[in-house]
DNA sequence: GCGTATGGTGTAGTATATACACTAACGATG
DNA sequence: CATCGTTAGTGTATATACTACACCATACGC
């Protein structure tokens, strides 16, 4: 037992990964093995332990539970309403991350019965405040890809033109012109050309590109802001 | 006593309240009463009471602490570094907010021994994380201020087109053009023109202006993206 | 070799952003 | 009451960026 002088709300972490999965955004979710909300869908997440920060904790909670790990994670917003957890207050500090799909096998861990990707436009109903947590993190998403190179995440490390603007015209919900498209983010200096082209496809393969980082980041010196 | 099972963190709440004083930026701080940092200046805020949210105990503190209060707070992250508080683990959830200075009498209240306006570039030395959490509300402040009308709330209800510019020109750390400035900022349509001018001037009185929310909720509506 | 499917390219027209300088109006001063 | 100092208020020309749009190239399967 651990005992304060005044009430301690349970501070917990929850962590909203997309993926891409050719033409879909979809969203990671795990199936609840333990009461509240036991077999309902929720975002990967749990308790902040004392000696870890609540970075640290996402990234924990998310190995533990899906098997995704070494990624990229971000905060963008804690959500503590009394209520949203009927055993107790509980602030969750709320993370999203971008993985390349097919790069991550999930699967089903501590406290999780089944980890399973879904579409995010139509998820199954989430346990808690998830639905409002995934709700905000995906508007955060559409915001950061359109201003920062983050969207090569959802791909492998080569990829294609046409690749890349299926992803963000998934993401923004909005069709792109293909030669504009071209035309831009080329321009903006943070792709490589590789000399490689897909291989396998029954038409005339793509070039592929990789996501130049060291180029971004001297760009990004130099006042540079990344915006499609 | 409280006592759980598990240790929890205690969950606090810190206000980066920015005002505009003339052509400085400044940010309200409370010097601390209390240890740990008695003496310190700091941002208002502390523990977050069981049966309010977030946003309220935001609203509560900086009302308890300085006097401030009926004032739009905004969320921009969480800060929960083991060790950021000597006494124990917490987390502290951090809102930005913005007035008009002149309009908001500051006074020390609660835990605080005095409350005052400090500018944000020559800040005194702050308690806990404080430095990092008010480098990172000025970020958002500067964000949000081009992408969203919000400007207005460090103004007088009614003001000048000159004395709006001076703001963003304050905030945005740069020079803006006259004639472009008026152009942009009129042509967004969030401006209704009043009859009044500025009095008591040794020179030409300037047009005062306000801000139309009903037309910038119109424009939202539209699809309309504010952005200076 | 022909059909099918995607890759890859350029230009003209329009809208937006930038740079820039003078007159108007008011109070203060002598 | 003439002059000075100070800020208000305005327009245009140029450069830059955005948009819309159509055809040939290349690979594979049959």
């Amino acid at each position: 037992m651990y005992g304060y002088e005044y009430p301690h709300p349970a501070v917990t972490v929850d962590c909203a990964v997309f993926g891409l999965d050719d033409g879909d955004l979809k969203i990671l979710l795990i199936q609840r093995d333990l009461e509240p909300f036991a077999g309902s869908w929720a975002l990967p997440g749990g308790f902040v332990k004392m000696d870890e920060s609540l970075d640290e904790a996402a990234r924990r909670e998310l190995e533990e539970e899906t098997g995704v790990k070494k990624i990229y994670v971000e905060q963008f917003g804690a959500f503590g309403d009394p209520g949203r957890d009927p055993r107790e207050r509980v602030v969750t500090v709320a993370y999203y991350a971008i993985v390349n799909l097919f790069e991550h096998e999930v699967k089903a861990d501590t406290d999780a019965r089944n980890a399973a990707w879904f579409p995010v436009d139509e998820p199954p109903r989430l346990a808690f405040d998830h639905a409002r947590i995934l709700e905000a993190a995906l508007a955060r998403l559409q915001d950061k890809v359109r201003r920062e190179p983050v969207g090569f995440e959802f791909l492998p490390r080569k990829f294609s033109l046409t690749q890349l603007q299926r992803l963000y015209e998934t993401i923004l919900c909005a069709p792109l012109d293909k030669r504009n498209f071209r035309k831009k983010i080329l321009a903006t200096g943070v792709l490589e050309e590789t000399e490689d082209f897909e291989v396998d496809v029954a038409h005339r393969a793509a070039r592929l590109y990789r996501f130049d980082q060291k180029a971004y980041a001297r760009l990004r010196k130099a006042g540079f802001v990344f915006d499609i």
